[in-house]
DNA sequence: TAACTATATAGCACAAATGCTATAACATCT
DNA sequence: AGATGTTATAGCATTTGTGCTATATAGTTA
């Protein structure tokens, strides 16, 4: 059985750590973040703190939010592999 | 209690004719992409369909497997307004 | 200290993402 | 026409994302 999971800590780490900077150069708090993007201020945290693998139009949601351009919102460099969990 | 629902078709669409033009480039089938991801054939043709809201561990995945810099698949420009679904 | 703000965490319910398998549709050839 | 390769679709089971609400834990300021 044992489906496969696809959790990516490390990367889903990166992009927290991005989104928290790109949020606090706009001196946005995580609630007008969630306000904003019309998103709940539990998944913004749970975003931040890299314990959820979020989807594309949370995302998308979000970028509006902060008026961040994807390109931007996503310069920071993967994790060459993703860590085995097996 | 109707909960809300973030299906963001406009972005996902886009996203979709960015995932498929830059596979395109690299001269890569869906199936060699999904072995190299390590992802389901079913889930590339959904994600270039824009039938599914993808998560960001896939999509680090695909990125991975296409060796595309993120900033490069998120070369693109969200339409500005998530269209209602209420 | 207390009050206030910001962030993190927890649990539940519902909706949806994904793997898996099979099949269908479509394209490009000989 | 047929054969082959590529993409799209469908249904099911399992896992997980998200909203919602409440609470807890910093952090800051009076």
């Amino acid at each position: 059985m044992a489906r496969k999971l696809i959790f990516d800590s490390a990367g889903l780490l990166r992009f927290a750590e991005r989104l928290k900077a790109v949020r606090k150069e706009r001196n946005v708090t995580q609630e007008e973040l969630a306000f904003r993007a019309d998103l709940a201020l539990s998944q913004i945290a749970r975003i931040e703190t890299a314990r959820t693998n979020t989807t594309l139009s949370t995302v998308f949601a979000i970028a509006r939010a902060l008026e961040v351009p994807l390109p931007e919102l996503f310069n920071f460099n993967l994790p060459e592999e993703r860590e085995k969990l097996d």
